[in-house]
DNA sequence: CCTGACAGCCCGGGAGAAACCA
DNA sequence: TGGTTTCTCCCGGGCTGTCAGG
């Protein structure tokens, strides 16, 4: 059934992109100036999950890699390196920058010192969901160093640009902003039908049940891949040689699920339990949320350190906090991604 | 009442100095 | 003397209390 593992995999570049020309185009004459020893603006690349943005973003820039001489890159997921610290240790890593660099006796100011004098060939950042970034105020310093190029990735452009302040936004105002759309059921089938082609076995799967699978991810690539997968793993652990539509069905919530996962495994278990709370009430005000949350652990977090777990949860897009003050409320989010 | 901003505390742990030992 | 162990310092990061503001 299953040929080639790593192309069902979320994070698998293939080699040829679909779909995404204007994208791509756009992108890549946006970082032209490389390709003459210069330094491109930032590039902004915005839009829904599973819209190709990262796949994107890395496209482009291992094929600069080829076809430039002089270029180096790096990707840095600001969601599992979010301080300021971390986002930089991380990109003086692609720099080999990183050999003498210890976390508990390098103070963050020299990290930007190294990257300040870094005088290498140009030097192009990936920052993939920058919105996570704890110190906005570090893409106004990176903004500034020689020979580095930026490409921040977020689903939100708004919220960024709410959580920046004046200086960041007018410098960031005018970089290249390059939205991207949710795909199109025929776009998200051809898609499929690369990804089956490249790792399943000749007659795996029919048309109809490609057809079937995009029109269950939505308009999300990264749920349709997701669901080929464990559809091809369901009939792969039956014997069965087709993946059928009545495994396509049975498949689709769990591949839902398993992005949400995803993103619910990388919370502590305060705030899951907080996560947790807030889900099993639907809707919940501050006070009764803090005291069920105490009700349910053993050694409970301050009521401050709680209001940081929730906005950070909020942040996540796990729960929607509504009202200002005396009537602020905490919703659970509900229809999934 | 609840929030975000801020300052400061404590903890774990690496580095380098200091002390120790053979 | 040279190798090894211990000590001290310093860092980032998690956490908390306070406080002004709505």
């Amino acid at each position: 059934m299953i040929t080639d593992a790593r192309v069902l995999q979320p994070e698998f570049i293939p080699s040829e992109v679909q779909h995404r020309d204007a994208e791509v185009n756009h992108l890549s004459s946006a970082l032209d100036p490389i390709t003459s020893g210069q330094s491109p603006n930032p590039v902004l690349l915005h839009g829904p999950s599973g819209a190709g943005k990262t796949c994107i973003a890395q496209f482009i820039v291992e094929r600069l890699r080829e076809t430039t001489v002089d270029v180096t890159s790096q990707y840095v997921n600001c969601w599992d390196d979010h301080t300021r610290f971390k986002t930089l240790y991380r990109i003086l890593d692609g720099i080999d920058e990183t050999a003498t660099i210890h976390r508990q006796s390098t103070p963050t100011d020299h990290l930007l010192e190294r990257l300040r004098n870094y005088d290498g060939p140009s030097y192009v950042v990936i920052l993939d969901e920058v919105d996570q970034l704890d110190d906005k105020d570090l893409l106004y310093e990176l903004y500034r160093v020689r020979n580095l190029s930026m490409i921040l990735i977020t689903n939100s452009e708004e919220d960024l640009f709410a959580a920046l302040d004046s200086r960041l936004n007018s410098r960031l105002s005018n970089c290249v902003r390059i939205h991207f759309r949710s795909y199109h059921d025929d776009e998200l089938v051809s898609i499929l039908q690369d990804r089956v082609s490249w790792g399943l076995d000749p007659g795996a799967i029919d048309t109809g049940g490609v057809e079937l699978i995009a029109s269950n991810a939505a308009g999300d690539a990264r749920v349709a891949i997701g669901i080929l997968k464990r559809a091809a793993r369901t009939a792969a652990n039956n014997n069965a040689d087709t993946i059928t539509p009545s495994i396509i069905q049975e498949v689709t919530p769990a591949a839902k699920s398993d992005i949400q996962q995803q993103t619910l495994d990388r919370l502590t278990p305060h705030q899951e339990l907080l996560y947790d709370i807030v889900t099993e009430h639907g809707t919940i005000e501050p006070r009764r949320l803090y005291d069920a949350y105490c009700d349910r652990v053993d050694s409970p977090k301050s009521q401050r350190m709680v209001r940081n777990y929730l906005s950070k949860l909020e942040h996540y897009n796990l729960i929607r906090a509504e009202g200002n003050t005396k009537d602020r409320v905490y919703h659970a989010v509900t229809s999934s991604v």
